[in-house]
DNA sequence: CCCATCTTGGTACGGTGTACGCAAGTAGCT
DNA sequence: AGCTACTTGCGTACACCGTACCAAGATGGG
C-alpha cells in the first residue's frame, strides 16, 4: 500500500517503533553532519560514503539503512545548511529588505559551503529548510497584485543574480582546493599568454579589463550589493500595489 | 626554456615536424568533436576518456598524446561550441540588440549542448571562440563611459541571467537523462507529497504557485525574454554616454 | 643501415556508487 | 523459555573512472 515514495522528504527516519532486529547504531542526522563536515573541509566529490562512513565509524554499506542513496543524501545535506540561513519566521512587510535579506543570507550560506554552488540544478529541494525560504520570499510579494508567472520570474530573476554571482565568487576557491592553484597564482602563470592576447591587438575592449586587473577593484562585497540594487531596482520598476 | 606551459591554449596542437617516430594516427579536433558527439548524447560524465578513445578507434592512454588530462580536454570542447554562437565580427552598435543577441546565442547554444550547464566555473575559459564572445559582448557599451568595474557588473548581470536561466531549464533535462524520469513525471510521483504540503497550510505563498503549475503557462521563450528584457533595462538605467 | 626519438596502447593502481547476501540481534507469540 | 520472523551492520564483488608507467613498434636523419 503506501505511496510511490519517489522523494526523500516522504520518508522519514525508520522510526524505532518496536519490531524485531538489534537497535539502530547511528541516525540519519550523524550521517548528514559528517557529510557536510567532509564536503566543507575536502569539497562535494570528496563526500563519498565510503569517508562519510568512516568518518562515523560505521560500514559503507551501512549508510545505506539511513538513506536511499548518495543522491537523496545530497539533497539533505542541502536542505540542512540552508537552516543555517535564519530568515525570519515571515517577512517584516518592507519588500525589498527582505528580498535583500534573503539574497545576502544566501551568498553567506554559500562563501560558507561552497560545495552548494557545485550542485547542478534539477528537480527543487522541497525539504522544510528550502521551503521556508522560498515561502519567506514569495510573500514578501505579497502586497502586490501579479500573476504566477510573474512572481515566478522575479524572484527567479533575484535567485538567479545571487546564484550566478557567488557560483563565479566560488569557482575560484574550489578550483583552488582541487588543483592548489588559487586565482593569484593562476593569474602569474596564464600572464605571458595574457600579453601575448594583449599585443595581438585582437581583443582591445578584453585587454582594457585584462590591464586594469592589477589595479585595486571594487570589493567583492561592494560589488554583490552593487549588483543587488540594480537588481532590486528592476524588481521594482515591474511592481504594481495590489489591492 | 619555453614557458610554463601551464595554459591549453599556450601549447597548440603538437605539430608533425619532421622528426623520428610513427605518424601521429589521429588530431587533436577528432579527439574534441568525438568528446562533443558523446557529451550531446549521453551527458559531460559519459565522455570519458575510454569511451572517447572507443567512439574514434583508439586505445585509452594515445588521448594523452592529444591532451595533458580530462579538464584540459573540457576547457577545449567549451571553447570549440561555444563556435557554433556564430556572432558577427564586430558589434552593431546598437547596444541592446548586440547584448539581446549575445544573450539568445548563448541560450540557443546552452539548449543545443545541455552539459554545458552541469560545468563548475573556474579559471575563465581564454580559447579564440570564448574570447570572441567576450569580446563582441564588452565592446557592444564602447560608447558609454564607464569604469572596468562598472562595465564587468554589468555584462556579469547579464551573462549571470542566462546562465542561472538556462542552468534551471536544462537542469531537469540533464536530470532526465540520468535518471529517466522527467518534470511531468517527477511532479506527477511527487503530487502526493505536494498535496501534503498544502493541506498543512504552512506555505500558503508556495503553494498558489504550485495550484496552479497544472493550468497553461508562459512558453519558456517568453519568460526568458521577459526576463532580459527587465535585465536590459536595468543595465540601461546605468548607462551615461560617452564622449 | 642504425638509432634516437616518437606514437600507440596494455596493464595496473587507487578511487567511485551500490547490489547481494550473510551473520547476528531482538520483539512478539506460542 | 524457545521459536520465528524481521531488522541491522557490513564484507565482498562488479563495473566504472582518471591516469602513471612502460613495452613494443614505427620512422626520419645521419
Amino acid at each position: 500500500m503506501g505511496g510511490d515514495e519517489s522523494s526523500i522528504w516522504m520518508q522519514p527516519e525508520r522510526s524505532r517503533r518496536p519490531s524485531p532486529g538489534p537497535q539502530r547504531a547511528y541516525s540519519r542526522q550523524q550521517v548528514v553532519r559528517a557529510a557536510i563536515k567532509i564536503a566543507d573541509q575536502d569539497g562535494l566529490q570528496a563526500a563519498s560514503m565510503r569517508r562519510i562512513a568512516a568518518e562515523i565509524g560505521a560500514g559503507t554499506m551501512t549508510l545505506y539503512q539511513y538513506v536511499r542513496n548518495r543522491e537523496d543524501l545530497m539533497e539533505l545535506i542541502v536542505d540542512e545548511v540552508t537552516g543555517e540561513m535564519g530568515l525570519p519566521e515571515r517577512p517584516s512587510g518592507e519588500w525589498r529588505a527582505d528580498a535583500a535579506a534573503v539574497a545576502v543570507a544566501k551568498r553567506d550560506l554559500y562563501l560558507r559551503h561552497t560545495w552548494l554552488a557545485t550542485r547542478v540544478p534539477g528537480h527543487p529541494v522541497w525539504g522544510p529548510h528550502s521551503l521556508h525560504v522560498q515561502e519567506f520570499l514569495l510573500s514578501s510579494f505579497d502586497a502586490f497584485e501579479m500573476s504566477v508567472d510573474e512572481l515566478v520570474s522575479l524572484t527567479g530573476l533575484l535567485n538567479g543574480y545571487v546564484e550566478s554571482f557567488v557560483r563565479a565568487e566560488v569557482g575560484w576557491q574550489e578550483e583552488a582546493r582541487r588543483t592548489g592553484v588559487d586565482m593569484q597564482e593562476w593569474m602569474r602563470r596564464t600572464a605571458p599568454y595574457a600579453r601575448h592576447l594583449v599585443i595581438s591587438g585582437r581583443y582591445p575592449a578584453f585587454s582594457r579589463v585584462l590591464m586594469e586587473n592589477t589595479s585595486p577593484h571594487m570589493e567583492p562585497d561592494a560589488r554583490f550589493h552593487y549588483g543587488l540594487d540594480r537588481v532590486l531596482d528592476s524588481i521594482e520598476a515591474s511592481l504594481k500595489p495590489g489591492t
